[in-house]
DNA sequence: GTTCTAGAAC
DNA sequence: GTTCTAGAAC
């Protein structure tokens, strides 16, 4: 019997075996430094993948850096690839770990891709940024959504307001962009961010009528506003029916002039850049 | 969130 | 014929 002595790692993803027709025993399993791993059946060729667990691991205390800026949409082929995919365990639906709706709480922790933290919060760049320059400010606290928002959030969200304004402030091409900060009503992906998008919307992922209108419509809540609510009201008030903001016909955010496909509006949104 | 692709639109 | 969108799958 094989046996491997699992010391020196603290967590085993996926267990995945490479026959297609019992690829429903794909499991993510968990296990603690100093505990054994048998491999008990040769039959099956399992392959076995470790990585770091770092979701314990905390910013230092005052910790702050700002890295180097650099234009987001450079930096794309730089990203690493998307996790691998594992299926979810029997009982466990869309949200466990490991589903894309929660690729940014494994983002936010990766070192390569933060440009700021301090005690509270994370700044990471967009891994498919839809402008020039396009971040996303996160909390460490792990916050779902708008929905989950309280008054006590609000001192958190101003400093989150407050790192998003410098990430603008330190941007070389601030004096020629304009910038927005705000959030999704409805977001795919699952704990809060709050996007830092410049406005010339020149990017190559920016790709279709749900990725236009989640940016230039009000289903982008403005960060002021969110902390307007939060103050006034205990908490966020998404507008009913804010998703289908996202099937409006393509308007150019600058003169408003509608445009009938993605490539007119890409074509159109030249018009607009600096010189 | 992205990718892929059928079929609608041109 | 090609371009483009929108929905399924991940």
């Amino acid at each position: 019997m094989m046996w491997l002595w699992a010391k020196a790692i603290r967590s085993l993803v996926c267990l995945t075996s490479h026959k297609p027709n019992v690829a429903h025993l794909c499991k993510q399993v968990s296990i603690k430094p100093g505990q054994r791993l048998y491999m008990v059946n040769q039959q099956y060729p399992y392959s076995v993948k470790f990585t770091e667990d770092t979701s314990r691991s905390k910013p230092s205390k005052r910790a702050q850096q700002i890295q180097s800026p650099t234009k987001t949409t450079a930096d794309v082929s730089d990203s690493p690839p998307p996790p691998k995919k594992t299926t979810p365990p029997a009982g466990e639906k869309s949200e466990s770990a490991g589903h894309w709706s929660q690729g940014l709480k494994a983002s936010m922790q990766d070192p390569k891709m933060q440009v700021y933290k301090d005690d509270s919060v994370v700044v990471i760049k967009d891994k498919y940024p839809k402008a020039r320059y396009h971040w996303l400010v996160l909390p460490w606290q792990s916050i779902s959504s708008l929905k989950a928002l309280r008054s006590e959030h609000v001192e958190l969200l101003k400093h989150m307001q407050r790192v998003a304004d410098q990430m603008v402030e330190q941007c070389p091409d601030a004096h020629k962009l304009s910038f927005r900060l705000g959030y999704h009503a409805i977001p795919s992906m699952s704990h809060v961010h709050l996007h830092v998008i410049s406005q010339d919307f020149d990017s190559p992922c920016l790709k279709n009528k749900k990725h236009w209108n989640s940016f230039t419509t009000d289903y982008f809540v403005e960060s002021q506003d969110v902390i307007s609510m939060l103050e006034h009201d205990g908490k966020v008030q998404v507008k009913e029916g804010a998703g289908e903001l996202l099937k409006l016909p393509l308007r150019c955010h600058v003169c408003g002039k509608e445009q009938t496909t993605i490539p007119k509006l890409k074509d159109h949104l030249k018009t607009h850049l600096p010189s």
